[in-house]
DNA sequence: TAGAAGTGTGTGCGCACGCACATTCCTACG
DNA sequence: CGTAGGAATGTGCGTGCGCACACACTTCTA
């Protein structure tokens, strides 16, 4: 449709997946549990971490979230009480973003709902040969450099 | 890394990709031809289109652009002179957007940049093969209902 | 040790984006 | 033929988002 070529067609294909799909799950996840896409994100990546905690900057690399915009985001978590703000001895410039347990509880109840979203929306339209092929695929896009 | 089934490898690695590709892309673009990704996307829509030249409705809907900002982008393409508002003699409701010669000019420009960066960006990273794979497992996607 | 350079983080500001609604027009139904 | 309902579009408004910058602190260097 776009081009001709098949590179193309893989690129604008994601560009369509992505804007189809992620106002969906994003509504899904708040509907049932009045949790952002964006909180999840983050709160997934906290969870993840070595001593479910990480720093700004490290936060900001690890999750799709901006390393900019993590600090707003952190500040929104904080106030509901999923994440809490920690100073780093170390460094003193640094902060820490640490998942409290109201976060994990929070995290382990969506998660179900957002898995579910992903497999209905997603890959539900594909083999399980073909998921595999595109997640490794994108994930050599995503190693480079 | 983020979770163990490759369902969820495949979803979690798109999100980066997009993530870490389409500033990359909208900068490169906008560098060399002073054009954003939207206003491209809106271009090579409608250059493709029957007419050149699409309505609103069926702007937003081919678009990756949603509905409610293709009026605006619109605009701001017409304001550029890449695009000319037409009406619609048989639904006066009905706005179009043609692509002008000076769009078509502007797009034929950009897509060397844009198909370069597509390429090195992107599938230069992976066989043919995984590239055609990618397109048609995203495009089944998109079928969807 | 004092100063310069570099690093991690937060924030004012402007732009992009979508929702909800108003407007205009078409269409189906009585 | 008139009216109710639906469809296509544009817009005010609030929110999300990133850039550029400021600030605090660390590290390097002479």
């Amino acid at each position: 449709m776009v081009q001709d070529t098949p590179d193309v067609a893989a690129w604008a294909a994601l560009l369509r997946v992505h804007a189809a799909l992620v106002p969906v799950l994003d509504r899904e996840l708040q509907a049932a549990h009045g949790l952002p896409l964006t909180w999840y994100d983050v709160l997934l990546e906290l969870n993840a971490a070595p001593g479910r905690r990480l720093s700004m900057g490290e936060l900001g690399a690890a999750a799709v979230v901006s390393r900019t915009r993590v600090s707003r985001v952190v500040d929104q978590l904080a106030a509901a009480g999923l994440v809490a703000r920690e100073a780093n001895p170390d460094d003193r410039r640094s902060a820490y973003a640490a998942i409290t347990e109201a976060g994990r509880k929070r995290l382990r109840a969506a998660a179900p709902t957002y898995l579910a979203g992903i497999q209905r929306h997603f890959t539900a339209r594909m083999t399980a040969r073909e998921a595999a092929v595109v997640a490794t695929a994108l994930e050599k896009v995503l190693s480079a450099d």
